[in-house]
DNA sequence: GCCAACGTTGGC
DNA sequence: GCCAACGTTGGC
């Protein structure tokens, strides 16, 4: 089973209000790696909840894919900040899962702590060209040392 | 608010 | 196909 981390803004979609949601599709997504890696989440695979553009960025919890990825309706719709024109129910180009809430840690793994710890650096998130990347893979290894990090 | 980094668009 | 210009992301 593949590990993933999902980015959001906790002023706009955070952990709280995945919380109070059955599931929720996962909405949005404009860029085709991250794109590709919606498309590769599987049914009952889990990842982190990561906090953006907000004081602490950083993991907080983690969510599980409970539905495989489908056509992102907002792609077709004109009043849709993520409508595109390009695109048609025929040939959508933009894909996305359904989450639900799994756990919230009891702490936030800081994107800084993360950038310092040994077995770490290599994540999407903390390095420099792959920093802004709003679904990336995580290896067993990384989701290990995360976890554990977050009960310590 | 600043700026680095990357993606996309469009002229040629 | 190249590349300049612009837009967006997101940490700091």
């Amino acid at each position: 089973m593949a590990r993933w981390l999902l980015k959001s803004e906790p002023e706009t979609f955070g952990i709280e209000h995945l919380k109070a949601k059955v599931s929720e599709p996962w909405d949005g997504v404009r860029n085709y790696t991250a794109r590709n890696n919606l498309m590769a989440m599987k049914l009952g695979e889990e990842g982190f909840f990561y906090h953006s553009s907000c004081e602490v960025p950083g993991v907080v919890g983690v969510l599980r894919v409970a539905r495989e990825a489908f056509p992102d309706p907002t792609q077709f719709d004109p009043n849709s900040k993520y409508f595109d024109a390009k695109a048609t129910p025929e040939t959508p180009r933009w894909f996305c899962p359904e989450v639900e809430y799994v756990k919230t840690f009891p702490r936030v793994v800081t994107l800084r702590e993360i950038k310092q710890t040994p077995g770490l650096q290599d994540m999407a998130i903390a390095t420099k060209s792959w920093s802004r990347l709003s679904v990336s893979s995580v290896s067993d290894k990384e989701w290990e040392i995360i976890t554990e990090l977050a009960y310590s």
